[in-house]
DNA sequence: TTCGTATATTCGATAAATCGAATATACGAA
DNA sequence: TTCGTATATTCGATTTATCGAATATACGAA
């Protein structure tokens, strides 16, 4: 049982780990909203955003309900907002340290993306 | 920086989503502890527990210090303690759909191991 | 039914994570 | 120095994640 509640917590920090899906999340931090104004703020590929969004569902981060044409999308439970509030003073109180790590993991793709940071 | 914060959050998620790892920093929860004792605990391989060692070494969750033959290592943050625990009540509050979820995740391995739950 | 819009799924390529086995390093004791 | 213990790293194989392009589905309006 112990066992399963890690495996639990992993798949939660999976389903999160990826930008993306954080911006998502954040992105429903004040209420559902629609894929099609998701897609729009977080500025990626419709194909893309659909596969996020897919694998939040699958992990039941987010929950979806249609109405007509469209897919409205809400996080199930704001207990996650508040890790990643969590998370944000984490970084704060290691600025310094989370700076460092950062720009090392940019320098990794600084070539590729030519060091824009949208 | 928006952006940083997010890959930031990422990051941390990403170290966090193994089981494994999980259960090292769950084991250090109450104080620092060699390689060793988290070894036995766990009942992985060596060569494996190093590497998930490194793995939280890297994005900054653990500390290490060495003291003559052995490493002994620690939550660099009780923040990521806390993390876990509202992760524990996430898990009670959908308890119903989380077992669920964790009985068709083993479904898909219940042939591999036989069935059989450590 | 046909069309247009909103969203999802599939596909194939590439990158990243994971593992055990083997090997390497660090360090104290003899 | 040599040995034994504690820990780390490298290697090669396998699995999993990620992406854009293309295609599919769902549904309201005409």
């Amino acid at each position: 049982m112990q066992d399963a509640l890690r495996q639990f917590k992993a798949n939660i920090f999976q389903a999160l780990a990826h930008p993306t899906r954080i911006a998502i999340v954040e992105a429903l931090r004040d209420g559902e909203l629609p894929a099609g104004v998701i897609i729009e703020r977080l500025g990626v590929e419709q194909a893309n955003a659909s596969q996020h969004l897919a694998v939040l569902k699958a992990k039941q981060i987010v929950a979806h309900r249609k109405e007509g044409n469209q897919v409205f999308y809400s996080v199930r439970d704001p207990l996650l907002i508040e890790v990643l509030d969590i998370l944000r003073r984490y970084f704060q109180a290691h600025l310094t340290e989370s700076m460092a790590m950062l720009t090392e993991m940019k320098q990794s793709e600084s070539v590729v993306n030519g060091g824009k940071n949208e």
